[in-house]
DNA sequence: GTCTGGAGCCTTGTATACGAACTTGCACGG
DNA sequence: CCGTGCAAGTTCGTATACAAGGCTCCAGAC
């Protein structure tokens, strides 16, 4: 299909068919529009994006290293399947290395991006006051993964960042499937996050550490058997 | 059951001009062949190992998304190059994922994983004692990163195995050009890992971590860093 | 009825063709 | 002499063609 007419389209990205092959079928998996275990036909994703099958090759690739895909030489590729224990490696390893980053973050994380961080909290919980979940998962995710985006770029480590966004992302249906959002975990979250500000401002390494991984490492011990 | 009996018994290697591709440019690249900022012409790649640009592109494509190779748009790639910065970032992320992989390594890795250890390490000594480090710097390097990585298996973590293999490592030559191989940190190098060994046998996490972290850390403060 | 085997279709893997974008190098003007 | 701009050449990006290997499903035997 020559589509080469249309013009550039929405400049913001590259406007390479690998990259456009790649952000669909990505965001079909992370947004749970490809289910766990689907097939995945080189043909079938050249002709619904609209490119020849090189691109999607190409993509499909990048996504199997980022452990999204399964490829299997001659083989049909598929949505990766995650089990309980895929998502707890995941929240160990997040644990460890965003708990890494806000310490280093401590130190560098400049007072816009803790402005930003206040705003992005601000509007997490009032999205969950008004509306409360169930409503509002998609955007309550976004903000989420926003909040953690923002230190993780403050700990101004490149390989940091990539590891925590190539390597270490679930699809968000999974994670809501293994996870139930509870009101109290949203709560903790909220009570998490602003005690994670709280170290950043307060400069202190050692507290950010801990707040973040505590947050992280909570996560796969819900509904909270103790509420505080 | 398909009965595909007498297959070769190396099998995995054969198969496939991508993985060849992969495995003769990464290893270049590893191993100095390939300097760092080197140009990468696909044509050039595909004439010299002998298969066409398709799979060289993927194998490209693949690097570039580890860090060892630089790829701009319509411009020719690069090997990539790699700051002092780099080299102390890679170590510090290391450090602290392979300390965990350490503590969990305590509970899971077997008596025979812990006897292979030790031989890697008799060898390890047995080399430099015989001809120092300048004659058997690749054969050193090949031990040291099997001791690494059957503690890493040991931890039972697929994640943390793939991160450390294909997004934390760096070319050997530009290891040993930045942290001179010393005789005095080998030496240290031999006793950290007889401690990381003693810690396992001991089955005592906090231990194994500690001893890993500082392990990887130590590098780092190896006799002085050269800027260049 | 169930198992086995194989033929044909289907999908993937690799090579090649073609168009788009950068680079190089020279000509020309300041 | 040096900088600018155009044009040819080179390299990359994408599409398409062809080859190699699985999968399906039906026929035949036990």
């Amino acid at each position: 299909m020559t589509n080469q007419d249309n013009a550039p389209a929405r400049d913001g990205e590259a406007s390479g068919a690998v990259e456009t092959a790649y952000r669909f079928i990505r965001t079909a998996i992370i947004s749970g529009d490809l289910a766990s275990g689907e097939t995945l036909q080189e043909s079938r994703l050249a002709e619904r994006i609209g490119v020849s099958r090189t691109p999607v090759r190409e993509a499909l690739s990048r996504l199997a290293s980022e452990g999204l895909v399964v490829l299997e030489r001659y083989r049909r590729g598929q949505v990766a399947s995650f089990s309980m224990a895929d998502v707890a490696e995941v929240f160990r390893l997040r644990g460890k290395l965003e708990g890494h980053g806000a310490r280093r973050a401590c130190r560098r994380i400049s007072a816009d991006d803790i402005a930003r961080l206040e705003a992005v909290e601000d509007e997490m919980e009032a999205v969950f006051a008004e509306l409360g979940w169930h409503r509002h998962l998609s955007r309550f995710d976004e903000l989420n993964n926003e909040f953690h985006a923002i230190i993780a770029r403050a700990a101004d480590s490149p390989r940091l960042e990539k590891i925590l966004a190539s390597s270490l992302e679930l699809p968000a249906s999974i994670f809501n499937h293994y996870i139930e959002p509870v009101d109290e975990r949203t709560r903790r979250t909220h009570r998490q996050h602003r005690e994670i500000i709280a170290a950043l401002k307060a400069r202190n390494p050692d507290w950010a550490e801990a707040a973040m991984s505590a947050h992280l490492f909570s996560i796969l011990n819900d509904p909270a058997p103790d509420p505080e």
